[in-house]
DNA sequence: TTAGAATGGTGAAAAATTTCACATGCGGAT
DNA sequence: ATCCGCATGTGAAATTTTTCACCATTCTAA
């Protein structure tokens, strides 16, 4: 009789995780080129990463090259995508129908990569019944019913500053469980929700450190 | 008479000059809230981290606290600013004038932390002469002359993907050093350029990765 | 004046991440 | 049919990053 050792499901460090979409997009790039398969050494060229290095990132789901060959096209976009959760079409809210939640909501490449904007707020009464990309914004106070009705998991937040902790406490509450965050401000999430930061001005600065200037 | 050892200036980790802009961000935040001063635990607790590790961080480039006291915030900040070249106004073009150009060119929250909007660029005839928070869209044709006139160092990459490395090639050859690209794309630039990445599917992609679907 | 609590800076230890280097296997060319 | 070059997957080594743990210092309060 076997002792039983409970197996703890492998955890996959989050810095591998965090690769696995460029992965993918620059093999989806290769594939609208017309190539076929690829190797770790001209994906890692192009990315500007070691070979070896995603060789073992993706040794942690499996095995999906053939010696000699490298890996085909289609099958490893395939097992990135299902390892993502990306083999379906996932909705998403915006909220905040400013400049930038209209350029949100306006880009249209979205839906190729595993995501549709299907839901918009604003608390402006202006904006309210307007439309974007066929899309209706809706009243803040509708936030809460909406996400809890249509089981929205993810939300992009581009609200002042000022206002993104007290939305994001009603995303969570109503359910979001990722949010991709456009406010310059940490946000304070449970353990259980994530948050991805995108302020250009935190890229900027730390850019600006290894400018040289000579003029 | 000593050995001549060649003093190699110190290279800070790449990774510890990424979260200084998230330091400073942080303090400037305590500083509008009134308090004076702040300590490694406070700040970490604020930004989920270790308060060991912003010591750490810190101590890289000087000692900037006091035991049993903590960190003076104006202080602290005015450190980091200069760490960072931020006690200087970077002025930064961006290129499209799409809804993303639009929404990067009329956010009012780059200068007061060190960066202005000075030029913008798009090759639509409709949109050349236009402007945005006061400044002319440029055509695209003017790129080269104008970065080189004025010395710019920084630029905003909001054009569609299919141009983005043609442009950058442009960008760089004109004597950009540092590029924050919205295009979903990897850039290839000399090693002497820095590249900021902002693709929201990437961030979003990596996200779903951790939403547990109980529905 | 003194005791005690709070805090920074830092060498050493621990943990995480990346790179190395090689056995193995595939496929095309001769 | 066989050989050779290419490429994967992977333990082990190297490197990088984070955390630990403690001394020294400062401030507060009794």
């Amino acid at each position: 009789m076997t002792l039983m050792i409970p197996e703890h499901p492998p955890v996959i460090p989050d810095i591998v995780i965090g690769r696995l979409p460029l992965y993918l997009r620059a093999l989806k790039h290769m594939i609208q080129e017309g190539k076929r398969t690829t190797s770790s050494r001209e994906l890692g060229r192009r990315l500007g990463i070691s070979s070896a290095q995603i060789r073992k990132d993706l040794s942690h789901f499996g095995e999906f090259g053939k010696q000699g060959t490298g890996y085909h096209l289609q099958h490893l976009v395939k097992e990135l995508q299902q390892i993502l959760k990306l083999d379906r079409l996932w909705p998403v809210a915006v909220i905040g129908a400013g400049f930038l939640g209209h350029a949100v909501a306006s880009y249209n490449g979205f839906e190729e990569r595993g995501f549709r904007i299907s839901w918009i707020f604003d608390n402006n009464p202006e904006q309210i019944g307007q439309k974007i990309n066929d899309i209706s914004i809706q009243s803040m106070s509708e936030l809460e019913e909406t996400i809890e009705r249509e089981n929205a998991r993810i939300a992009i937040l581009a609200v002042p500053a000022v206002h993104a902790q007290a939305v994001t406490d009603r995303l969570v509450a109503a359910g979001i469980q990722s949010i991709l965050n456009y406010a310059p401000i940490n946000l304070e999430v449970p353990e259980n929700v994530n948050v991805g930061y995108s302020d250009p001005v935190i890229q900027l600065q730390h850019m600006t450190y290894y400018i040289d200037k000579g003029d």
